[in-house]
Formats: structure tokens, sequence, C-alpha cells
DNA sequence: ATGTGTCAACTAACATGTTAGTATGAATGG
DNA sequence: CCATTCATACTAACATGTTAGTTGACACAT
């Protein structure tokens, strides 16, 4: 009868798998476990189990805990505990409506801009999308779809844009582990890419906006039944205790 | 004959006029001496020389330094010093960018959702700020320029909008320090704002937006011929040491 | 049985001690 | 006179000790 506030599991990937220092390391890991759901909506961080687990001291994992607490990733709540935020998905709304301002003003500066050689790179990736469509590899196609729209960020030559824009939908990219893809997705998925594609190749920022908004589109509709379907996933669904 | 890399003066707000907790308190001291250039670019900031002054332990104080560098507010180099970073024009080309891409989306947003009580409450917004440019208020016609441009971001239901505008704008509004208002630009600034009004009024996007474009346009010529005027708050103008 | 007050245990927040990496400058060799 | 080395001093980074606020449980009164 309480799984409601639950503890964390121990197994956080080791902190000699990143580089950086200690603190940075600790970030990493906590994040990855947070972002993958290892740890779940609603379990509580432990200071002392996580030194404990880690090996380290309380200040690097203080600040990487104030870290995440900045990003949004935990809830810190003073002189008491710290848990894994829940879904919100008036956040996630929010989440998605930050990212497509970003990635609108992206792919318009892109269609402008570009070069040859960012055409062939963009051109390249989509084949290779292709290719893992083809040949069913999920995985693989959301490691290259992620690249699609980095690459698109570096194009712009502002490098901040990765970093913004992976911060402002970070929620996004949790929720969107909950969805299993699909061969159908995959393959609309690698269309709405190539529309893009095409329209930075005329140099035609309007359109590339308009395929670009219409990618980003069918996010959002994917994730809202969620909210019913996990619901204890998401925060205001329970007045437990007290 | 070294102005070249000098100390940071003890003259940072007390704590006290903050609220929060303590590494809140000084994270807030510490900015708010940077963005007011209090503390110039390339100002070396001594966690000591912090402590003793706002008399607190080193904790809270690490917090916050970790807290201005993860904005970009403050360089740190580790094992060595942390210093006030330089201006950088292409991070002040990227913060505009950054920005622009979040304000043609608020508009737009709220150019199609707006309220009529939202309408009003901008109307009274750019009346206030009619007034401050008769008399000649700078500060307060500043003052009420932020707080028309919060609004609109307010008014899209988005609560941390505001926040990563902020965040990804912070060294604009640094360099901005440097740009004393004129009456004129002001009186200009005022029929931008009025434009924006009229479309969101009228309920078009596409002219809020236009207008908008126009209006940010206008910062990022006024804050280049600094980089001519003030090298020295530039970064990559030396080659110094070693 | 239920609401209330007290208390003990636990946590984050803060303070302080320790370590290790970097930069400076003097001493030395070319 | 200039380059190189090496010792020293200083810094951020890390570890650990201390404080104070919150929570939850238990006792007790209602």
């Amino acid at each position: 009868m309480a799984p409601i506030a639950d503890i964390d599991a121990t197994r956080l990937k080791d902190i000699g798998a990143f580089e950086g220092s200690l603190a940075q390391r600790v970030y990493l890991s906590l994040k990855e476990a947070i972002l993958s759901l290892e740890f779940p909506p609603g379990s509580v961080l432990r200071k002392g189990m996580i030194c404990d687990t880690l090996g380290v001291s309380r200040s690097p994992v203080s600040e990487a805990i104030a870290r995440l607490a900045a990003e949004g990733l935990v809830e810190v709540i003073p002189q008491s505990a710290t848990r894994v935020s829940h879904f919100s998905m008036s956040e996630i709304r929010e989440g998605t409506f930050l990212r497509e301002a970003l990635e609108l003003a992206t792919v318009a500066k892109v269609a402008r801009d570009r070069t040859e050689e960012q055409l062939a790179q963009l051109t390249r990736n989509v084949r290779l999308q292709s290719l893992l469509v083809e040949d069913g590899d999920f995985t693989g196609f959301y490691q290259a779809d992620e690249e699609f729209h980095a690459m698109l960020m570096q194009f712009t030559g502002y490098t901040r844009l990765i970093t913004v824009a992976r911060m402002v939908s970070l929620q996004v990219s949790r929720a969107r582990m909950l969805l299993l893809p699909t061969p159908g997705r995959a393959a609309e998925t690698l269309e709405e890419h190539r529309a893009i594609v095409e329209a930075i190749r005329d140099q035609d920022p309007v359109a590339a906006q308009t395929a670009m908004r219409h990618h980003l589109g069918q996010l959002l509709p994917r994730i809202e039944p969620l909210e019913q379907e996990r619901p204890e996933l998401f925060s205001p669904c329970d007045a437990r205790k007290r």
C-alpha cells in the first residue's frame, strides 16, 4: 500500500562513465536516471544514499541537485526532501511551445543561410534514417532523429541554441520515453524530415517553418493521452496524506 | 599599468535586501552587481572576499557562483579563479536571436488568444509609457518597457517563459546598460509598442510578429558599435599573458 | 474514535577543514 | 639579458562537521 512515495534505487550509472568534475559527473548520472525514468516521478532522492552509492561526498551531490532543481527535474522541499518532479501536462505544453519557437527560428535561418555542404549533411542524415526505418532499428532512428534536429541548430552557428532547446524541452523528452516507437510513426517522421530538408534545399524559410511546425505538432497529441493512461506519473492527481 | 585584471570591490548589496535561502540571496546580490556592470567584465571574483563581505560561508557562495557560471555570467577557471565574463558580440547576437524567437512566438499566441482584459492592460501600460516619455523619465520608461514584454509573456499562460527569455538574453541586458536612453529613442520605442498592441487588438498574429520583429531589430544595431567604442569590455581583443 | 500537542529522527542548509591543481616569482643556467 | 626550472602561495574543488527546520509518530485529552 505504499508505492506512493518510494525510495530511489541504487542503480545509478557509475560516475567513472562520465568526464568532468565530480559534480558534473554526479549531475549527469542523476540526470540520466531521471530522464530514463529509472527514477520514477515522485521518488525521493536521498543525499546520503547517493553519496554512498557513488562514493563521493555531499558537496558535489548538492551542486548536482541544485542544477537539476534549476532545470525543474527535481523539486526540493526546503529542509525536508527532494524528489523527482512529476509530469505536468501544462509544463509539457509549455515545453513544446518553447521548443517550437526555437525550432521555427532555427529552420528559417538555416533555410536562408545554408551552404551546400550543410544541405548534403542533412540529406545524408535523412538517407540514414531511411535505412534505419527499413531495418526496423528504432533506437538508431531515435538517435538519428535527435541528430537531425541538433544538426539544424548547429548550422545556425549559435552554440548555446542546442543547450537551451534541450533544457526547455527536458520534460517533453522525459515524457517521450513512455512512447514506444511504431513502424508507422517512424515512417511518417521520416517523411516530415524529408519535407523540411526539401524546403531548406529550396531555401524557402516559410515552407521550412510550415513543415517544421507540422512535424513538431505530431508529438503533443501523442503525449496527451498519457495523462489518462498513467495518472500516477502526473502531479495534481493526489490529495493523499495529511 | 594593471587595470587589466583587477579585483572586485566590496560594494555588493547586502543580502538582507533579498529573500530566500542564503545561496539564493548571494546569487541575487552577485547577479545584480554583474548586470549593473558594478563588477566589470574581466574582474576576478574571490570567494574568500565575498564570504567576508557578505558574512556567509563558502557553501552558499559556491552554489551561487555555480549558477552564475551555468548562465554564462562568470567564467570559472578550474582550480584557479573565476572572473566576470567579457562581452562577446557573438553571444549577444545569439541572445537576440533566441529572444526574438521567443518574443515572436509569444506575440503571435497573445494576438490569437488575448482577452479584452489583457488588451486593456497592455493599452494601459502603453499610455503609462506615453506619460513617462513626456516627463522625460527614462528610468521609469525602462521599467515600463520591461513590464510590457513581461506582460505579453505572462499572457501566454506559460510561467517559465519569462525566466527562459531573461536567461537567454542576459548578456544583451547587460550590454544594454551601456546604452544611455535618448528622448528620441524612447519616443520611437513607444511607437513600436503601439504598433504591437494595435496588431494584438486586431488579433492579427502576422502583423504582431512583424511589428515585434521590427521593434527587436532596433536593439542590435545600437549595441554593435560598442565593440569599437569599449573594446576593453569585449573578449577576444587580448593575447596578454603567458 | 478522533483531534491535538509534544517529541524524536531525519533532512537540507550552512560552516569549516582538507586536498590538489594552477599561477606567480625567484633562482639558476644558457 | 633571456629562457627554464622549481618552490611557494593561492585558488577552487572536495570532504566533513554542525545547525536548524520539517515531518511523522506517538501519547494524551476530548
